[in-house]
DNA sequence: TATGAATGAGTATTCATTCAT
DNA sequence: GATGAATGAATACTCATTCAT
């Protein structure tokens, strides 16, 4: 706010007409650096103990402030909790749009060179983190799910149908299951998803492997 | 079930073919009685809060008896909780055993009878609910997950592969896709339960129409 | 281990006309061993764990009895640590009654023949033992410290005292110390008593030894 | 004692020479005010109760501060009554250093001028208490005792046997039952110590009078 | 008499949140 | 803005005691 007016007040034992080259009032960096930190200490924290077991004072110890200092920016716990999963939801959406798809591209090499990509990273970049916050903690959180269904799987889903009509109209595609049902596409994803962050994660399986052989079965190449 | 357990009573040596021998004492099958009562009002109150929030006096209130009670089945609310879930896995298990196929019957007719029709009740006979605990808490309880895997996951996959296999073989199936990945055959229901419990639980999808649709993209009817 | 102790009704299968020797009805005999057994447990447990650490159900086990039982004989917890502490400081009497000096003996030779005697066996007849206890829990149990000092401390120091007295008068001991602080005789053996209990149990000294040594120094020999 | 500790923002470096640096956050005195205020008060609670029967509410309440800030400072009960005991044993060490002994002094004399003194105010110092605790809890504290032993007990006993070498050199003492039991010499001191707090607390004898006559008998003036 | 299932008052401990500095 | 000492509501767990059988 009052840019450059403030010291961190530490660097400025100021005695008399002894003035630093930035004047006083908060630093508007620092706030931003300060926060960011906040949030990020918050994510591992949720995303090692989930929110009932993630304490406060762990996450102001992780960012380097003091206990009390997360809420000056999060009033309170759930707050905080929400902000954060929200801005990595925000992050986190994968886009098929069909208008990006090549003239006469078939749908299943479209998805190859998009989704299928989107895939190889998904453990790497905390996608699939997230998605195990938002299934373990969903219940409790109705509002971040709504949230992400709504940014996330919706958007997702329509596409996918979107494309699923196109499959169906180039002779890629026989029936109308994935027009009907296009969230099919995608089940092998979560199951991944699952699989790796619950029910085995001493034997991850390779997501992007799973989706290919599923686009083989569904859409086959040629 | 506990038949062995319970009648120790009614098996006790009587003498003229009149009452029984133990006479002193309270009665065991109140006992039993006790104990379900106590696991039920668990599940329902786990199943509700998850295990963090779920309050252990809740547990006892819900199940009619004093707040010291459940401590006498249950040495901790974890020990509980693993209790109460380890058992509702054991009767979660969907079984289809090839062995059950019925000679030149096709292996999608016969996912149809089996699997498919244990999937119409799958969320009322509480093995989603149950799915959900072991994602939402898995994190927290590996011993529960690995529990699940062994006696549900794996035994089914195993089976699916061999299923996958002979429908490989008559024909059913062109490539190896499903025979080397069988877990595509069962994601759908896995999206399903998440997508029922915690995406979207006021538009909850039919799991079961879903497993058929996608049944009837990977293993189409004649 | 308790197999002989507990089946004492399953021997007993009486059916018609079979009837045992004694009559029925509770026998006497038996409701006198259970009280021993109970005390007797009790006694280890307390000399264990202390009062507040001593728990009912314990006691009930190592006397091979239901948990409810020892609440026939005792109607509490309480009740229950007096009566039995109060039972063994009625064995733990050290005699010293000057009456049994024979004629002409040395009050030296007479403590030495009687009191150093009973030293020798302080620890292994369990009279240390409950010295601690009550030292350790007379804090909380004055009634049962009222006993031990009538029955036990004050006697005895009476006795010292008249035994001082008598040393005085036939040379043994010069100056009134002894006669104004007969206690001072017994010191070194509570000194004894808590340093094997507590200070350091690990290291335990001859008790009996102690005395001796501070016999010597008091009342020399000749 | 805490001087060092406590007078952190007096040492501050200022400026003009007026308010210190330290600007923010609570003040480190308060810190101190309350955490000796907490045990001061777990003290008075244990010495009343004994440990198991000492409540964490109350030693809260007496300190006149919440619940939960006596666990800023001790992790638990156990922790609180172990650090409380441990500083109390520190500065309750009585002191009859052989080299304090002036040349030509009677050890009876030295003894008389320094551990007879010390003697006069072992009740109203706390010290007595203390060694009460000791006893009491001991049992359930082993590594309490053998601070108490390690800084109380075998130094004494230790300078007690120094002395008792010399006196036996120097005539004061024939025989040698003091060099080899050092603990004679104490044992009225533990008399004392138990007769007030257990055995008859309503009739306290003076231990400092109890050790004098002790004294006379075994290192005789002139 | 004896049993042991059930009770519930009593307590240690945790941790989100506040607020004086 | 930032700090961290203090707060106190919330809760798991224990165990003496009761009482129906």
């Amino acid at each position: 706010m009052n840019a450059t007016t403030q010291n961190s007040r530490a660097d400025a034992p100021t005695c008399a007409g002894d003035k630093p080259t930035r004047a006083r009032g908060p630093s508007p960096e620092k706030t931003i650096q300060t926060r960011r930190a906040i949030t990020t200490a918050a994510l591992s924290e949720f995303l090692e103990k989930g929110f009932a077991n993630a304490i406060m004072e762990n996450v102001a110890k992780r960012a380097g402030v003091a206990k009390g200092t997360p809420y000056r920016y999060f009033a309170t716990k759930e707050a905080l909790f929400e902000g954060v999963v929200r801005e990595e939801i925000a992050g986190a959406f994968v886009d098929v749009n069909p208008a990006n798809r090549a003239p006469g591209e078939p749908v299943g090499a479209f998805l190859r060179r998009t989704m299928l990509v989107a895939m190889r990273d998904i453990e790497t970049k905390g996608r699939a983190s997230i998605a195990r916050l938002v299934l373990a903690e969903g219940g409790r959180f109705p509002a971040l799910v709504d949230i992400y269904r709504r940014e996330m799987i919706e958007p997702l889903v329509a596409q996918i149908r979107e494309l699923a009509i196109a499959a169906q109209a180039n002779g890629e595609l026989s029936g109308d299951r994935l027009v009907n049902y296009p969230q099919l596409l995608i089940a092998p994803i979560w199951y991944g998803i699952i699989y790796n962050g619950v029910l085995d994660p001493t034997h991850p399986q390779n997501i992007a492997d799973l989706f290919e052989a599923h686009l083989d079965m569904v859409l086959p190449r040629k």
